[in-house]
RNA sequence: GCGCCCAUGGCUCAGCUGGAUAGAGCGUCGGACUACGAAUCCGAAGGUCGAAGGUUCGAAUCCUUCUGGGCGUACCA
């Protein structure tokens, strides 16, 4: 509706500008809006208030040369009116609501895609932590929000693609097969020389080392090298497992796994290097070599060579993200931990070197998760490995609740993850509202069924029985999820649909508690079949796209 | 020190890229089930949007300074 109107307003200023009653000039970007005063109109505009500066001349004049201009040939307005400083208020006939629902109908499923992605690639890198350990609560959230991002561009006519970067090279990747090296050796009696401080200290590898002591017995007791570099490998692949089932049980999952090694055992690394500095990209000194990230604006350049000959991390970032964009991406997302912000204008003045622009790389950034129980903080401490992990948290609230949770704050905020509230099922857990008003849909859809009903379609019913104001607040809102979607699209927002679909579970509940769906006016029993089947359309698409579940009965 | 993020009712947070009298949820208080699910609904109280300036028809939103909190500031990832 926004859409037609904004094309209405559009065509009224040209024909303005024909006429000669308005100077000619670029029309912006026309905005119309929903006003929060119902006295205010259905939606309004501000466009005569922006027109005001290059007319120069009264809002209030321009509006009303707009609105003596309109031609609303299909007859959807009621009235309009000017208001204020030069507002264009649109009062839409109440008939026309019920017949926004019509492509709910048709549309189905797909209600709510677009094709402002217009097919282009984009792919969306998220989570990628490192395979040492045991994912945490921040990369949970990381991981939702990700996939959330890459659902809602998908529906936005993306091509989507989802990755999962391994860091599986350097130094961190040694220091976890010595972990389980020396836990290993203490199974086989005490150790004289004690646990190394600067080695992982969780559990969990303790009982990996169990697991290998198990399956090989003392074979790595010995030669100590040969043996740290097959229990490597062990202990990254065994975890990285691990990680994977996590993953899949808060229904993430990638179309690939990227393997930072590999950017190493096939010359990528090395590659770029030595492009890069042909290109004068990279100077040497002091025996290291240094990008020219400051050239970006970069605080300082940055070494991509050690001076014990070694590429720092950002090296093989470089020759990762070139081979994104090989790979024919025309966007790369990178969903990543507040705590990575720093790194932002080194990646950016990496994929520029590349000759990419600025805009081919966006960041999203996820701020940290402050774990509660009751209110009161969950002690976390990496340094001696007691945190407590996604499966944890997964296993005790469930998927929906963790994702919703998640889903329901700007992801550049900082976030408490209450344990107790995000599992009560009660009303102080946002899920269960929307979760309930779908539950209750199919609860009202059974008995219409029970006595005889069957579930209208639009050609079914006759429109303008939908006629009490919460009815029209329905279709109005259900109208307009395409373009919440949309929107969310563009900023990379999921918290919008969350923000949406409760509001509109919201209005279904007011009308709910006012109207009774299934009455003994048959003609308009069918109606309210109709609108509520519609919302429950609307509900169940937007829960798709967050990735949880919307339930028949709970 | 420098850089980035955050600051909105008692609590947790929105605020649609500068719009009209700042909104939800929880909590508090008061109401609604002999009607399709009360995990719901209706009503009330509660705010000088961290502070001070500035930009303009108009600022929670943009600019400057300050205060308070988080993060970063590696030849670590």
């Amino acid at each position: 509706m926004k859409k037609r109107l904004a094309r209405l307003l559009e065509e009224s200023i040209d024909s303005c500008i024909e006429k000669e009653v308005l100077k000619k000039t670029d029309i912006p970007f026309i905005e119309v809006e929903l006003p929060r005063e119902g006295s205010h109109g259905d939606y309004a505009s501000n466009i005569a208030m922006v027109l005001a500066s290059s007319q120069k001349e009264a809002p209030r004049r321009i509006a009303e040369r707009i609105v003596e201009n309109i031609n609303d040939s299909d007859r959807i307005l009621d009235k309009i009116e000017i208001a204020g400083p030069g507002f264009i208020n649109f009062f839409i006939r109440s008939s026309v609501w019920p017949t926004l629902l019509e492509d709910v109908d048709t549309l189905e499923d797909r209600y709510g895609e677009s094709n402002i992605g217009k097919g282009s690639k984009v792919q969306v890198e998220f989570v990628s932590a490192n395979p040492t350990g045991p994912l945490h609560i921040g990369h949970a959230r990381g991981a939702v929000i990700g996939d959330t991002i890459a659902n809602i561009l998908q529906a936005s006519g993306f091509s989507v693609s989802r990755e999962y970067y391994i860091n599986d090279a350097g130094n961190q990747m040694n220091m976890l097969g010595e972990s389980v090296y020396y836990r290993y050796l203490e199974l086989m009696g005490p150790d004289k020389s004690g646990f190394p401080d600067n080695c992982y200290q969780g559990e969990y590898i303790t009982e990996l080392a169990r697991e290998i002591y198990a399956k090989f017995g003392d074979r790595f007791r010995s030669d100590k090298e040969s043996s740290i570099a097959f229990l490597t490998e062990y202990a990254a692949d065994s975890i990285l497992d691990g990680i994977k089932k996590d993953l899949e049980t808060l229904g993430v999952t990638f179309d690939r796994y990227f393997s930072e090694k590999e950017l190493y055992t096939n010359d990528s690394v090395a590659n770029i290097l030595q492009k890069l500095k042909k290109e004068g990209f990279i100077y040497e000194e002091g025996g290291t070599l240094w990008f020219k990230t400051m050239d970006s604006g970069d605080e300082k350049d940055r070494v991509v060579v050690r001076e014990n000959g070694e590429p720092t991390y950002f090296a093989a970032d470089i020759a990762y993200h070139r081979d994104k964009y090989s790979r024919g991406f025309d966007k790369v997302i990178n969903v990543w931990g507040a705590d990575h912000h720093g790194y932002i204008p080194r990646m950016q003045a990496g994929i520029q070197a590349l000759g990419r622009k600025k805009e081919d790389l966006e960041v999203v950034l996820v701020q940290l998760v402050n774990l509660l129980r009751g209110g009161v903080p969950v002690p976390m401490s990496t340094r001696t490995g007691e945190f407590v992990t996604t499966r944890e948290v997964t296993d005790e609230v469930g998927k929906d609740g963790v994702r919703y949770n998640f889903l329901m704050r700007r992801s550049n905020s900082h976030l408490d993850f209450d344990l107790e509230l995000a599992k009560a099922q009660s009303s102080e857990n946002p899920v269960y509202y929307v979760q309930y008003a779908h539950a209750r849909i199919s609860s009202i859809m059974r008995l219409a069924a029970e006595q005889g009903y069957r579930i209208p379609d639009y050609d079914d019913i006759k429109p303008d029985l939908l006629a009490t104001p919460e009815e029209h607040e329905l279709a109005k809102l259900i109208d307009a999820f395409p373009e919440m979607v949309e929107g969310s699209a563009k900023t990379l927002e999921p918290h919008r649909i969350p923000y949406y679909i409760n509001d509109l579970a919201s209005i279904f509940h007011s009308f709910y508690n006012k109207h009774k769906v299934v009455s003994d006016n048959a003609e308009l029993t069918k109606a309210r079949l109709f609108l509520i089947k519609t919302t429950a359309i609307v509900i169940r698409n937007a829960l798709r796209l967050l990735g949880v579940s919307a339930p028949e009965r709970m």
